[in-house]
RNA sequence: GGCCCGUUGGUCAAGAGGUUAAGACUCCAGAUUUUCAUUCUGGCAACAUGGGUUCAAUUCCCGUACGGGUCACCA
C-alpha cells in the first residue's frame, strides 16, 4: 500500500438497485484509476443493520459486470486488503476506534437515544451537546459495569478550522465548531459510514477518495480522524451532483421521482449498458482537446483526466440519453440487434407477420427496444384512421384520388405471385407510370390504406411484404369499402 | 436557519482578460428517401446581477440573487 500507484474505490452501500448517480461515481472512480494504470477496489458498505436488503451484493456486482467496471480486489475475488465486506472487518474497526479513545480522539457516549431526540426537539441544540464528553474515568467504568449501551463519539477540536484542498473543488476551509461530535461506533457495535470508511481507506490503500459533493461538508472530519491515527492523507476528488427535474419544474437530487433512476429500470426500459455509460460519462466531465461524445469504455479509458471533471451539477435528461442509445442500437450487428428486437416483437405481432423483416425496418427507428410495441402498434390492430390521412399536398394525393388508386392496384396486387418487396415495387411503379402517376402518390395511398396511420417504420411495399399478402389484400379492401362509404 | 458548493442557450458542455462565445441533444426549415427513420445542409437560442481591479472582464476579486448540498446510532 505504500507503492505509488493510484487507488480507487467503490463503495456502495447495498441497497438493492444502482442508482444511476452511484454508476456514475463508480465510473469516474474507475476511469481515474485505470487511465493511469491504478487499481480499482470494490468495498461493500453494509454497517446499517436495519437496511439490509436481501440479493443487494449481486445488483451491485451484476451491474459492474454489465458495464465492464472490472474490479482488482472486492468481494468474491478478494484481494491483499480484505475482507471487502465491511460487516466481516466490525474487529478491526473496533479496534482502531478503542486506539482513538487511548489518544483522546474519541470518548465514549451513554445517552439514550431518548435523551438525544429530546435534545434534537428542544429547539435551538442543533445536535449533540457532549454531555458525555468529560466524563472522569470513574464514571464511565461504573457505567460500563452496569453495561449501560454506549455508542464513541469523535471528539472534535472546540476552535479552529479545519481544512483540506479537493482536486475539483479546490481549498475547502468549515470552522471546527461547525462539526459535530458524530458517532463513529455504534451501540450495536457497528461502525458508522464516518468512521469505518476512513479506516477501510487507509487500510486498503486507496490514494484518491472520488465520491459525491454531499460528502464535501463532512470531509474535514475525515481529515481530523486521519491526523488523530497519523495516517497520510488521500486526495479528494468530490464530484458535482447529478439532478432531476421534476413536473413543477424543480431541479434537486436525481431520485425515483424523476423517473427511472437504476441501472436496471433504465436496462429494462431498453437502454444499452453501453449508451448508459456514455452518457453518464458526460455528465460532470468532458474530454479535454476534443469533441467527441461517443466513447467506449477503453477510450473513456484514454481519455479521462480530472481536469475535465466539472464542478456544477448537472441535470439527467432522458431525451439525451435516448439519442445516445438509438446511436449504439443503429450501430449493433444484426445478430446482437435481432437477439433483443424479436422476442419483443414476436410477443406482439400475430403470427401471419414476418417478425424479421419487420425488426430490420426498426434498427434505425427505434431509440430504445421499449419503443417496438408502441411503433409496431398498427401491425396488430386496425385502428380508426381519418379520411383525411389520404390526403397528402407534396403527393398530390386526395382521398378521392386514392380510392381511384387502390381501386386499380388491387386487382394487380391479386394477381401478383411473388410476395416481396422489389416485385411489389415494380408492379407499384409500373402501374404509376402507365397511369402517368407520381409513384409518391400510389405509394401514398397504398401505405395509408395498409398501416392507418401517417409514419410508419418503412415505407409502403416494405410494409406490405411484413404483412403477407393476404393481410395486405384485406387490409386494402377494407380502405376501399371505408372510402366508398 | 447556520455552514459548504455552484451559476455560459431549454439540457449537457468548451472556452479565454481582447473570440463572429465552440460542439452535442431538443426544436424549426430545406435537400435526399416510394412514406417514416437514417443521412446531409442551414437556422433559433447563452456568459444571473451590482460593484470593483484593468486600457480591456462573461473570464480575476467582493457583495447580492438564485439554485443545490449538509446539519442521523443512513451512507
Amino acid at each position: 500500500m505504500s507503492d505509488n500507484i493510484i487507488t480507487t474505490r467503490f463503495a456502495p452501500s447495498p441497497t438493492g438497485f444502482m442508482h444511476i448517480g452511484n454508476l456514475r461515481t463508480a465510473l469516474y472512480s474507475y476511469l481515474l484509476s485505470k487511465s493511469q494504470g491504478g487499481k480499482f477496489i470494490l468495498r461493500i458498505e453494509d454497517t446499517d443493520q436495519e437496511r439490509l436488503v436481501e440479493g443487494a451484493e449481486d445488483v451491485i456486482i451484476k451491474t459492474l459486470e454489465m458495464t465492464g467496471l472490472d474490479y482488482d480486489e472486492g468481494p468474491g475475488i478478494g484481494g491483499e486488503h480484505g475482507p471487502y465486506i465491511q460487516s466481516e472487518r466490525k474487529d478491526i474497526y473496533k479496534k482502531y476506534a478503542e486506539e482513538l479513545i487511548d489518544k483522546g480522539f474519541a470518548y465514549r457516549c451513554f445517552c439514550s437515544a431518548e435523551r438525544l431526540k429530546s435534545l434534537h426537539d428542544d429547539a435551538g441544540i442543533g445536535g449533540y451537546d457532549r454531555h458525555c464528553r468529560e466524563l472522569s474515568r470513574e464514571e464511565t467504568e461504573q457505567k460500563l459495569a452496569q453495561g449501560v449501551p454506549y455508542v464513541i463519539r469523535q471528539k472534535m477540536p472546540l476552535e479552529g478550522s479545519t481544512s483540506f484542498t479537493d482536486e475539483v473543488y479546490g481549498y475547502v476551509e468549515v470552522e471546527n465548531s461547525e462539526l459535530q461530535d458524530q458517532i463513529l461506533m455504534k451501540a450495536d457495535g457497528f461502525p458508522t459510514y464516518n468512521f469505518c470508511h476512513v479506516v477501510d481507506d487507509h487500510l486498503m490503500g486507496v490514494t484518491h477518495v472520488v465520491r459525491g459533493n454531499e460528502y464535501i461538508i463532512s470531509t474535514p472530519k475525515y481529515v481530523l480522524l486521519y491526523r488523530a491515527f497519523g495516517w497520510e492523507l488521500p486526495k479528494y476528488v468530490h464530484l458535482p451532483l447529478l439532478m432531476g427535474r421534476d413536473e413543477e419544474e424543480k431541479v434537486s437530487k436525481l431520485s425515483k421521482r424523476h423517473g427511472a433512476v437504476s441501472f436496471q429500470d433504465l436496462v429494462e426500459q431498453g437502454y444499452l449498458p453501453e449508451a448508459i455509460v456514455n452518457y453518464i460519462a458526460l455528465l460532470g466531465w468532458c474530454p479535454k482537446d476534443s469533441n467527441q461524445e461517443m466513447f467506449t469504455l477503453d477510450e473513456l479509458k484514454q481519455s479521462f483526466s480530472m481536469e475535465g471533471l466539472s464542478k456544477s451539477p448537472a441535470v439527467f435528461d432522458y431525451e439525451k440519453l435516448r439519442w445516445f442509445n438509438s446511436e449504439y442500437i443503429k450501430k449493433l450487428p444484426d445478430d446482437e440487434y435481432n437477439e433483443k428486437a424479436l422476442p419483443i416483437l414476436r410477443d406482439v405481432c400475430p403470427e401471419y407477420i414476418d417478425t424479421e423483416k419487420l425488426a430490420a425496418l426498426l434498427h434505425s427507428r427505434i431509440s430504445a427496444f421499449s419503443d417496438i410495441p408502441d411503433s409496431v402498434a398498427f401491425v396488430t390492430s386496425r385502428a380508426d384512421m381519418e379520411l383525411s390521412l389520404y390526403a397528402n399536398k407534396k403527393n398530390k394525393t386526395t382521398p378521392e384520388s386514392c380510392l381511384e388508386t387502390l381501386e386499380d392496384v388491387l386487382p394487380l396486387l391479386e394477381n401478383t405471385v411473388s410476395w416481396d418487396n422489389d416485385t411489389l415495387f415494380v408492379v407499384l411503379k409500373e402501374y404509376a407510370a402507365s397511369k402517368e402517376k407520381k409513384a409518391g402518390a400510389v405509394m401514398w395511398a397504398v401505405r395509408i390504406a395498409a398501416a392507418r396511420q401517417a409514419v410508419t417504420p418503412g415505407g409502403a411495399t416494405e410494409l406490405m411484404e411484413v404483412f403477407g399478402r393476404e393481410e395486405t389484400l384485406s387490409r386494402i379492401r377494407q380502405a376501399i369499402d371505408e372510402l366508398r362509404a
